[in-house]
DNA sequence: GTTGCAAATGAACGTCCGTTCAATAAACTT
DNA sequence: AAGTTTATTGAACGGACGTTCATTTGCAAC
């Protein structure tokens, strides 16, 4: 009746986390309670607290955390060569990186409104860099004449939420595998934005 | 301390349904009680339940008058002529519907998860027809030879998420008027498509 | 001015919520 | 083997939830 044979803070803590992105994903966070995400880990509410110190921490570590991969998975990238095969790059592994955690990407979109004003702000900020980035390679194609963009900041918008709208309908066993699907969508990021 | 003064099912029955939408498109449905929603209409939660029989049957209401009004909006359209003079007037009619009825289009796509299976049916398939309705133009501009789509009906998938992404950054008192946006979008789309 | 209908009240129902904490058992250290 | 630390239980807290309903009031028709 109190600690469990084999229980460790480093799989229990995994496991909150996993089982809490699964439900508010499917569920959204405020429909999703914290009796809920114990019995999917296999505990009871209270232990929850050993590895958070309330439920919005949990959320806001959540989305953080997928930011921070986004950030540092970019960052990996080669940011070398000419703008249109940078582009072509990050359409790829914007593609990959969020069709591979549709469960995170989700959270991170839906969740935003029930964040604080200062962790929605942590939030947006990493967003912007990562919007930045995608604007400094149209920008690098206006300039080496490649592109004919009238707004970048606008096309940079556009193109992410194209890219990302992806996560809403793709499905494993659908009619076109992963790589016939970013050959499809790259050619229409490319032509929208070529000279 | 019962019926109020002035009070009749035709004004407050709006009411309910405006406060619930503007509510539950802030914070989510599961966020907003019913009691919230009675407050900013200025009755007892009782009283609800003279205009929808349960929480579930108003979040549904909410989204299929959304489709519903989008569907017949668009069916009022002009839809003669070639396939790019369609598709700049279903890009046009995309951003203007969606950019000025933004409460309901993110509660439209953000609420899907909290249908029952059977509504939630209902609302994707009207958005299907709305979807092909796009498809259909593309389709009809490859017949002409004006366009060159790999997939018409990804790239109606794409299209769309790229439009409707719009509503999650445009701002009234931004630094572009609607007409700029509309003009930036459409050479977007355009140069997306064209053969 | 009475009657009948419409609209809202406010209290109540049982249930679930997030969170806390003393008690307790397993795991680790020596 | 004893002692310490770590992880968990289970009960409890006050409060909020969706929903129901007898009651009360305002309104409209005769």
């Amino acid at each position: 009746m109190a600690r469990k044979q084999g229980s460790h803070s480093q799989t229990t803590g995994p496991k909150v986390r996993e089982a809490a992105l699964r439900l508010i994903a499917r569920h959204g966070c405020a429909a999703v309670s914290m009796r809920q995400i114990a019995a999917e880990v296999g505990v009871q509410a209270g232990a929850l607290y050993n590895y958070t110190p309330d439920k919005q921490s949990l959320l806001f570590d959540l989305m953080q955390s997928h930011m921070l991969e986004l950030l540092e998975a970019w960052n990996l990238q080669d940011h070398s060569g000419d703008a249109m095969s940078r582009l072509q790059r990050f359409t790829q592994f914007h593609i990959q990186f969020h069709l591979t955690r549709s469960d995170q990407v989700f959270v991170s979109y839906m969740e935003l409104r029930n964040l604080s004003a200062e962790n929605f702000a942590k939030i947006e900020a990493m967003r912007r860099g990562y919007e930045g980035a995608l604007e400094g390679i149209l920008q690098a194609g206006e300039a080496e004449g490649v592109f004919d963009i009238p707004d970048t900041r606008v096309a940079a918008m556009a193109l992410i939420a194209m890219l990302t709208g992806l996560n809403n309908w793709y499905r494993d066993d659908g009619r076109l595998t992963i790589a016939q699907i970013e050959q499809i969508y790259w050619d229409l990021v490319r032509k929208s934005v070529e000279a």
